[in-house]
RNA sequence: GGCCCGGUGGUCAAGUGGCCUAAGACACCGCCCUUUCACGGCGGUAACACGAGUUCGAAUCUCGUCCGGGUCACCA
């Protein structure tokens, strides 16, 4: 044994796999020409980021469009920031935004797929044994030092003017020789192992990414941490050892990746290992007193997607609004094929933004209205009690103690009708906006406009509910208002109050908005006639009755 | 600060040297439709960061400046 093998013993004495019964293992994937391997890769330290559903969208429709494969992969290599049901959390998430999961985590603890496991805590085997192999090559070592070791040489870095960092004549340990190494681990040193790097800063590593085009950086020259003092490896080593093994290939991740790619290319070329092709995603931003920024958790309630849950957007909605900013060409693709599923479309690399999106709640809520105004009655009213049940439970009492009732104050303007309402974006405005059609919601208080005086109101709310007559159309609904309309003065008919308005004292349309004040408490409601019908010829009368009282 | 990436209306964007007098969508404003609102229809305000070059011709190519973002860990 030489003094590579000798080192390699000494650091990972257990390993006595190699590399080869992992590539076994892990045979290539049998897929069709030009099929993408994608993948998502959290670490469970929280709730679902809205940053994680958007990559994890794109990586799924770019797998989808080629009839590829993509999977889910625990990246839990830090303990320290692991949350107890972070994979959980993660993964319901993307099951509950309708994101299908071919292989890894499929729930928070199901797994499935052969190039397991998929979870790096579990893997540190592998890792471990890529690391002897590496060691034994020269292409790594065992670094000693401490924290504070490090922060001095930052010092005397920064204080030069020399890139900081474990590089050249600052990677201390680099050449360390067996016996050193042999006693410091006898003395009981704690150590991690560093990558020999072979690059230079001088030479430059060239890569095409799949979005951004060609990136051209100086090559990694630094010795960085593969295998953490615990045994577990780093992200870069994790990364270059799980894509490779799992078949990934395309690596599509946040951008803030970048500049640590030219370590992943040295990586995987000095493991010998296929370079996938890498594409970064940009970032959705956030506009913060007239400053672009990244969605920051901490900061914004947003960058959990539990919040558009909860306020009661539907997930497709979000979906659909993050495919726009994923794709810049899936807005016309939707107008041209409006109830296709959007899996159906056609992902294209090209049309993909170079830079990050400020994120709009405008247009979010356009795509919801269009979405919901798309449902009948009965599915309107199934989803707004599914969300209700959750995180509105008064409301949902009241829904579904009379769900036909629910439902027929729901269809209002909606089933059957040409020009459905576009007006809910998210169902925590239904309670609200619907609140005049339940009693127990109900609160009568309104004023009349100023052009309409109280003893007119009450002339005409009198004159009206003497020939109301519940089975009346729209039309005739109307037509006896308009012929209530002269006999107080005001015209019957909008354009001939238009054309004089000194003649008169309102037109009939003034006399509905008494009407509907009456019964609604509003001055804008959908139709009114229907409401009434809904509502009930009893109901109504008893609205009007308690209104001519208190005019 | 070093290294990367980016910069077209308020927002998302089309644009690949002449079809640009710069598309479309969202938002905003006006008009029409109309029992109100919403919808829908029609119209409007509003942009190539700046400066040099290359070229007959530049939003598009080059360089510089400025601005924004990312990154420089035993975090991912």
């Amino acid at each position: 044994m030489n003094d590579n093998e000798l080192l390699a013993e000494l650091l990972l004495p257990d390993i006595d796999k190699t590399p080869d019964y992992y590539e076994n293992l892990f045979p290539t994937r049998n897929l069709g020409e030009g099929a993408r391997v994608t993948r998502v890769a959290p670490s469970p330290t929280g709730y679902l980021h809205l940053g994680t559903l958007f990559t994890a969208l794109v990586n799924r429709i770019a797998a989808t469009t080629t009839s590829g494969v993509f999977f889910t992969r625990i990246e839990d290599t830090d303990k320290k920031r692991e949350v107890e049901g972070g994979i959980e959390n993660i993964i319901d998430g993307l099951n509950r935004f309708g994101i299908t999961i071919d292989e890894g985590f499929i729930s928070g603890s199901e797994e499935t797929g052969i190039y397991g496991p998929y979870q790096q805590s579990k893997r540190a085997e592998i890792y471990q044994t890529y690391v002897k192999d590496l060691i034994k090559k020269g292409f790594a070592y065992p670094c000693f030092c401490t924290a504070e070791d490090l922060e001095a040489v930052r010092k005397v870095q920064e204080e030069n003017k020399i890139r900081t960092g474990y590089h050249g004549e600052y990677a201390k340990h680099r050449n360390i020789t067996y016996n050193e190494a042999k006693s410091l681990i006898e003395s009981g040193k704690p150590f991690v192992i560093r990558l020999k790097s072979q690059g230079s800063e001088e030479n430059k590593v060239i890569f095409e990414d799949m979005i951004k085009g060609k990136i051209e950086m100086p090559q990694n020259d630094e010795d960085f941490v593969l295998l953490k003092s615990d045994g577990i490896p780093t992200y870069h080593f994790a990364h270059a050892i799980d894509d490779h093994l799992m078949h990934t290939t395309h690596v599509m991740r946040g951008d803030e990746w970048i500049s640590s790619t030219p370590k992943h290319i040295e990586l995987f070329k000095l493991l010998g290992f296929k370079v996938p092709k890498y594409a970064h995603i940009s970032p959705i931003m956030k506009l913060d007193n007239g400053a672009k920024r990244k969605i920051s958790k901490r900061k914004d309630p947003e960058a959990a997607v539990h919040f558009f849950i909860e306020e009661g957007y539907e997930a497709i909605s979000v979906i659909e609004y993050l495919m726009t900013i994923a794709a810049s060409d899936f807005e016309d693709w939707r107008r041209a094929n409006p109830d296709t599923d959007y899996k159906d479309f056609k992902f294209n690399f090209k049309k993909m933004s170079v830079s990050g999106a400020l994120f709009d709640q405008n247009k979010l809520n356009d795509i919801s209205k269009i979405k919901i105004s798309k449902l009948n009655s009965s599915e309107f009213y199934q989803r707004v009690c599914s969300w209700a049940k959750e995180f509105n439970p008064s409301f949902y009492e009241i829904l579904v103690k009379n769900p036909d009732y629910s439902k027929s104050v729901f269809a209002i303007d909606r089933d059957n009708a040409d020009k459905p309402r576009k007006d809910i974006a998210k169902w925590n405005e239904v309670e609200d906006f619907y609140s005049y059609m339940f009693e127990e919601l109900y609160k009568s208080e309104f004023e009349l406009p100023e052009n309409i005086q109280k003893s007119d109101a009450k002339a005409f709310l009198e004159k009206y509910s003497a020939v109301y007559d519940p089975n009346d159309d729209r039309r005739a609904w109307f037509d006896k208002i308009k012929e209530i309309a002269p006999e107080l003065g005001f015209a019957a008919d909008t354009k001939e109050y238009k054309a004089n308005p000194e003649n008169f004292k309102g037109s009939a349309g003034d006399l509905s908005t008494v009407l509907r004040l009456s019964i609604t408490s509003r001055k804008n409601t959908p139709d009114l006639c229907s409401i009434m019908q809904v509502l009930g010829k009893e109901e109504c009368f008893k609205r009007i009755e308690n209104t001519i009282k208190v005019l």
